[in-house]
DNA sequence: TAGTGGTCTAGACCACCCT
DNA sequence: GGGTGGTCTAGACCACTAC
């Protein structure tokens, strides 16, 4: 059923050159292969190594300087997020340099309430999953996460699910489905006694929230997500990228 | 002195077609004209008009669907703000709909604090630029912002800029430096009286806290941003593409 | 001056959707 | 089958930097 196909092979290379920067065969602030060496060392064109780079360039994890050459940017190592993985909070705390651990709190199919079925796109009853889940930064408490996935978007109606995943994970592999985009709604909240109970928090403590609908690239809503982040415990710095 | 030179035509369809956009010649939802068409109605190559389309599909603001077309995200319009411009708050009101104004309360020279010169990488003691500015959605005070740039990059000391310039503006204007990326901490905090007072809040409301670094494209920090966003008042949502 | 990245072209072929 | 976007190539020329 499913079709293996190769993977482009520009994806490939710009695969391999963020390999390189991780493992420091490119090192942190250091210069790459000028972009004809990577083709003739790949055995590709020039247009083909760029357009690579042009992405890697406008996450600003390399610089670009005419007439000079291409340099890892070093200052990546500050970061723990981009602007489109505001939401991977898995990512964020590895990228932090802890170990993440998910508990999952419980995980449950329910009908829809108002909310829910407004953001979804679906009839409100309809069935939902409700996965609830905490996130530790090495044994800290860190994000208290709510997300909900409409059940049609669900194959089959198991309970066995492996909770742990990432949210676009459990997608790609219960929903066969891909996050194109999400929208998010950023705040600034108390928490109310129970989440401040779960997080291990006073509830004069104001906590990062977010509130998030997941897309597909149908525009089609996937999955929404209600997070309480712990920046207190675990600083939130993303790079921007701007022009 | 200032060389003047056609932008690359790449920028050139790019800036065409947002405009299109924007005043609904492609409207909402609607689809664009093929590749090959734009290209032969501008007279480039269909690579040109591509390298133009990814740019945008790479913010969502356009949706492509092999075998079918290119169609106008109509989801953007619930936005304000997306990718690098979660600094930008002249114009995150303006995309929420509303007339910004901005009050500037000060602006002056002062010696650079331990804590500035460590982020602008300058010594303790020279002299930096410090604006702080209020904006309003419509009436409504929703930021509290304040910025400061290190003394070097003013090319005169003179006292009578425009302060009512978007950040990036200014830098342009009497910096001569272009905001190449920024690295925000995001923060919830509880505001103290005197930032209570003046965005007329109460101080048991939290706030969000953007704490900012400007660089430019060699890497120099150019300037500092710490801004109390009320959430309450304009929702803060953005955009953001994955994958 | 040599080498780098920046821009742009023309064209080939493929994968996919619609009718 | 015809049209769409997706991928990739080869090559030309330009702008800039380092030496």
């Amino acid at each position: 059923m499913l079709i293996e196909r190769p993977k482009p092979i520009t994806e490939q290379v710009d695969s391999l050159i963020r390999q390189r920067i991780r493992d420091h065969t490119y090192a942190p602030g250091g210069r790459l292969p000028s972009e004809q060496e990577l083709a003739d060392e790949l055995g590709v064109s020039r247009t083909t190594v760029r357009s690579a780079l042009t992405t890697l360039a406008a996450e600003r994890l390399i610089i670009r300087r005419q007439g000079d050459g291409t340099y890892v940017n070093q200052r990546m190592r500050e970061v723990n997020s981009q602007l489109g993985g505001l939401w991977d909070f898995s990512n964020i705390i590895q990228n932090s340099g802890y170990q993440t651990t998910v508990q999952t709190l419980y995980v449950k199919y329910r009908p829809a309430d108002e909310h829910a079925a407004n953001r979804l796109n679906i009839p409100p009853g309809v069935s939902v999953l409700e996965l609830v889940r905490l996130f530790f930064a090495d044994a800290q408490p860190v994000v208290y996460s709510t997300n909900v996935i409409a059940g049609k978007w669900l194959a089959q109606t198991e309970s066995d699910y492996e909770t742990k995943l990432a949210l676009h994970n459990f997608l790609a592999r219960y929903c066969n489905q891909e996050i194109a985009y999400v929208i998010s709604d950023i705040g600034a909240t108390l928490p109310d006694a129970e989440t401040a109970r779960i997080l291990q928090r006073e509830t004069d403590s104001p906590l990062l929230n977010f509130s998030e609908i997941f897309y597909n690239e149908d525009n089609q809503a996937l999955a929404l997500g209600n997070n309480f982040y712990d920046e207190k415990r675990l600083r939130l710095r993303l790079i921007q990228p701007w022009g």
